[in-house]
This record gives C-alpha cells, sequence and structure tokens, in this order.
DNA sequence: TTGTACGCGTTATCAA
DNA sequence: TTGATAACGCGTACAA
C-alpha cells in the first residue's frame, strides 16, 4: 500500500477543509458546481485513489465477499467462481478467494481470516474433511452473512445452494438397475457433508426400491478425488469375483476417473465388465476414452445462484433462509453400458 | 460486516485499558502473565475477532494482492490461480479475484477498484482489447507493486512471467515443416498483446528460416477463444482450394478447438487434410478425438511464479524489476499428421 | 506493567 | 455552501 493522495493533502492544495473535497467527489448535492470542479480537475491531477480501507472503517462495509473452494483442481469450482463472479462484478461486490485443499484446519483458518478482513459475507463448500459444526454455528451465530454451496451443512441458520443430490444419485442408480444390473456399488464421499450422505442415500434407495441387496462391502469411502476414486477401486476389485460388482455409482466424476483407471489396470474393460456412472458432468467427462455416464451439474447456476442468495442475504432487512436446489440432468454416455 | 466485539469493548469489560487488551491479544512481552490469560479467556468468550480494516489503515498493508484474469473459462488460469493461491497462502496473503472477461474497460474497473481496496500488488494478465498503455503506465508509476504474467506488457518497468512464446511457437512451428508441410497458416492473437505477438513471430521466423512463403492471407486473426478461432478458420477455408494452407498453427488450445470444429463442418478431416497444431496443453488436448499436437504452458507454475515475484517486489527494499521465462515442452500428438 | 494521546483517511453531524 | 469536530478500531510513542 504505497502512500496516497489524501481528501486532506487535495484540501491544502485548493485552500478547502477535507470535507468539502469529500462531498465534490462523492458527488453530494450540496457543493458549489465551481468548487467541485476545481475539487476534480486537482484530484485527477494528483492522481487520487479513494481509500476504501478507510471508508469501510467507517462503514463497517467493505463490499467484499469471501469464497471458501475445497479444491481448486476439480473442475466444477472454477465454472462456480465463474458465476459467482458475474454476480459480484454486476453488484460491485468483490471477491477473496480462499482454498482449503480439502482440509479442515486450513479451512477454519480462511474463514477466520475472512472474518477479520470483515468479508460483507462468506460463501462455502466445505471441506471433506469437516467434523466440527459448532466451528460453523459459532461463526453464523456471530452475524456475519454466510450461504453454503455444493457441499451443504443444513440445520444451522445459513441458506444453502445444491443440486437436488439424493434425486439425482437416485436417478443415476435407477438407470443402472433398469438395464439389468444387480451387483452395483457405491464410492462415497464422507458421509458428514451434505452431497456424500445424500448421494449415498439416492443410490441407496435406488437399490431397495428395486429389491436389490445393499451389501456393506460394496460401500467404499473415496473421498471427492481421483486418488480416492482409484484407491476404493481396488478395494472392490479385491474381492472374490463372484462378489464383486457389476457397476459403480461414483460419488463425482473425479472419483469415477479414478475408478476407471483401478479397472482398466485390473485387465478389466468398461462397461463390458464393470459399468461406471458419475456424477458432476465436468469437461473430461465427454472426452474420455468410454465417456462417462453422469449426473450434469450446472455449476455455473450453482455459482450464481449461491452468490446471489449471499448477497440478498447481505443486504434485505429480513432475509430468508432457505436451501435452493438447482436442478440437473442425467446424461447418458457409454460408461454405464446402456448406450450406444 | 456485522457490528463486532472491539478491544474496547473488552477493556471495559475487564476494567483495564484498550491498549494492555491489545498487547495482551498480540502477544506482547510486557503484560502480566495473569492480565493476559484473563484478556484471551474474556475475548473468547466474547467471541472478539481482530478488525484488519482498522489495522490496515494504520499499517498501510492489507497482506492481499489483486488478481486480473482475462477469461475464466480458459483452464489455463484456474490452473494459474491454483499456482498463486499456493504461494498467498503459505505467504499470509490474501487474493482477490477479478475477471476482465477480454474487456479492457472492465480490466481498468478492476484495476482502479483494486487500488482503492488498497491491495498490496497486482498480478495482470491483460484483455486481449488492451489498447492503452498508458494507464498501465499510470498505475505503475503511483508506485502499487504490477506483476504481469501470461500476457504481457514490457519495458513499462513491471515484471513479467511467462512462457518463452516465440521460441515455443517457433518450434512448434518447425515441427511442423519438418515434417513436410508447407503452406502454413497462423491464427494470432492480437499482435498489441506479448503472446500475440511472440507467437506470431515464433510462426514467422521460422517460415522464412525454412525459406518458406508467409503469406498475409493465411495469418487471420482469431483472439484467444474458441469461437474466434472459429470464425478465423472459416476465413481460411474460404480461400480457393490451391491457395488453402494444408496446416495451421494457432495462437492457443481454444482457437485450434474452434479451427477444428470449422475444418470438420467443411467436411475435412484433421490431420488429413488440415494438420493443426495448439498452444497452451489444457485439459481437453490429449482427450479430444484426434489429440492435439501443442506447446504445453506449465500453468500452475506461472501463477506461482507471478505471485511470488509480486511478493518479493512488495516486501524487498530494492526489487529487481525483471522478464521470467517459463519454459515449455512440446507435445506431440496426432492432430500434426506426425505421430501415430 | 499499564495507561494516555494521537494518527491512519474517511464521513456524519452539527454549526457557521 | 462550507467548515470543525468526532468517530470508526487499532497501534505507536511516550508517560506514569
Amino acid at each position: 500500500m504505497s502512500s496516497q493522495v489524501t481528501l486532506k493533502e487535495i484540501a491544502e492544495e485548493l485552500g478547502l477543509s477535507a470535507m468539502t473535497v469529500s462531498r465534490a467527489i462523492n458527488n453530494k448535492s450540496n457543493v458549489d458546481e465551481k468548487t467541485r470542479e476545481r475539487v476534480l480537475e486537482k484530484a485527477k491531477s494528483m492522481g487520487y485513489t479513494p481509500n476504501h480501507v478507510a471508508k469501510s472503517l467507517v462503514s463497517k462495509k467493505t463490499y467484499t465477499i469471501g469464497v471458501v473452494i475445497p479444491e481448486i483442481s476439480h473442475a466444477f469450482f472454477p465454472e462456480v467462481v465463474r458465476g459467482i463472479e458475474e454476480v459480484t462484478y454486476s453488484t460491485n461486490y468483490h471477491l477473496i478467494l480462499t482454498h482449503s485443499a480439502e482440509q479442515f484446519e486450513r479451512e477454519k483458518g480462511a474463514i477466520n481470516t475472512l472474518r477479520a478482513k470483515r468479508v460483507d459475507g462468506i460463501l462455502i463448500s466445505s471441506s471433506q474433511t469437516t467434523d466440527d459444526y459448532s466451528f460453523y454455528e459459532e461463526v453464523i451465530n456471530s452475524g456475519i452473512p454466510v450461504v453454503f454451496f455444493d457441499r451443504c451443512i443444513e440445520n444451522l441458520g445459513a441458506s444453502c445452494v445444491s443440486v437436488n443430490d439424493k434425486e439425482s444419485s437416485k436417478l443415476a442408480t435407477e438407470h443402472v438397475i433398469s438395464h439389468g444390473y444387480e451387483k452395483i456399488a457405491h464410492l462415497s464421499g464422507p458421509l458428514e457433508v451434505s452431497i456424500g450422505r445424500e448421494r449415498y442415500e439416492g443410490y441407496r434407495e435406488a437399490l431397495e426400491e428395486a429389491g436389490l441387496s445393499v451389501r456393506d462391502q460394496w460401500i467404499v469411502q473415496s473421498g471427492y478425488q481421483e486418488k480416492g476414486g482409484y484407491g476404493a477401486m481396488q478395494k472392490l476389485l479385491a474381492l472374490p469375483e463372484q462378489e464383486r460388482p457389476r457397476a459403480v455409482v461414483a460419488v463425482n466424476d473425479p472419483v469415477a476417473f479414478g475408478a476407471i483407471d483401478a479397472i482398466r489396470e485390473h485387465g478389466l474393460s468398461i462397461p463390458e465388465d464393470i459399468a461406471i456412472v458419475g456424477f458432476t458432468d465436468e469437461v473430461r467427462s465427454e472426452l474420455v476414452s468410454c465417456p462417462l455416464t453422469t449426473i450434469h451439474q450446472p455449476a455455473y447456476e450453482v455459482g450464481k445462484r449461491g452468490a446471489q442468495k449471499l448477497i440478498s442475504t447481505i443486504e434485505d432487512d429480513e432475509p430468508v433462509i432457505e436451501n435452493i436446489e438447482i436442478a440437473t440432468e442425467l446424461v447418458i454416455r457409454k460408461s454405464c453400458g446402456c448406450n450406444g
């Protein structure tokens, strides 16, 4: 923060008070037109830039929101950020981007610093290692507007924007079932986080309603990353052949890709030996050698709605807390063996 | 910015002065141990969060840097942001992300607000519609540390982190030439922006050194996006058949993808009828139906080095201004017809 | 060890 | 229309 021209300096140059200069620059009505012109000219020639830090100190408003993202590498999130950015841009807010790398400690640190920076609100997608809800409760109770997106913690008094995870997961699973598969495994996220739990429940419900057995050994925690998917799939492949699943419902696309690697390394092919469906529909999904059947998640829309909800929570006198669900779409490609 | 607990309030509760509380919280040595404990406990129970806005006003330091990105949708940039974030995280800075959508006016607005927010420095990748260097000059002369990345404006007194664009482009072009192609077109970025100009020059030099003619009609401005590549390629395809190029060097991968669409729609195939090389090596490049030969640009590294350079510019007493070039790699796939 | 005074750049308020 | 004063929350410099 290099030393900058201040209102006072402009005032001295002009033989005015800082207050008048302030008024002129902020287009207040009660300034003589000539005075205003003199001030504006001088301000320009001196290279004046208003100091928002000082403004924020008195106004208690920073026009900045914090965004907490668990994994920048997951292609879903940059799209979300694009949606957020579009909204903040048009509403004159700015966005501080933080990244928890799926570590709750890092996430807590980020949130605390965002609070210290007095952002006007925070958009959070919680990390997969989240376990301490009381932290969120404190944050929310402190009065700072919070909106969760994608990975939500509900019933904490904060709004939430996500897709209809459970239904979507159920739909994907039903799709697999309807094509005759019976031995269906699930690579799941941590069940503490909304998307992990809901997608698991969708999978489970689909199986139960179809009268298929839900076997514990077919439900393996994979986390949300490729590596986790790879490892989890290896566990499934290590099962005796007759106990091995014939289809896999993955919690998201990266996990599905990891699983696909494991399946191939095992000498099996997709979808002939094992069918697989994902959840996200990221860039790679339609391009990989066996295009992935998956749930299309409108990332941009999630970001946009999340940002809109946060900003209305910030600005409205009596903000409504709500869970917003955004519709997904089942995209049928080849990996489920139901098509082409 | 909800109303928050202040040092003064804690002090009143405890019958101390705000100063003592401040010292206790900031771990200064000259505080009685018992007092410190009382303060810390009270601060915690009252939910105190330090106010960085007030701190920044005094210290003239925000521990925040601004990042200006031309196009979030281009997969290169989220990777860059990941690199930046890694550095800011480990150095205790934060990152305000702005997006110019390739519009210079929007970029100027973003930079001005970042200055008003008193960020400690700005990382800029300029938009393709940039035409007014005097704006950058003013910004840099105002004393705020600036580092350009990827799309650089040189000789303005700011450091720059980019890949060796000219050499890389030359290398890619030479590769095409070495496989017998002679009619080689270039889909170029705006020549005002460093990468546009340098990649063009690399292309041109390669042709000249090989004794091939550089024909104006084979050099078409495409911008940096898919759509631009599509349109530019259509112009080339509209040429009389014998004047039509047999190979295309695209300024980046998105443009190459756009061009590929145009070529296919024209009923031609790649690489048989027209060969093409890109520049970026983004996620999709190896996955598309005809994998793209391209220059691998280490995006994460660019972000990391850019952030490091910016932060050292901020913190060093006598910062060195330099152009940092990061090495690329030619990745040979199928689209150039030279392989597999 | 603790406290007081002052300033950071700005604006709200009241007075001239 | 303009100006003086105080306040926002904190830390430096000095005094007690």
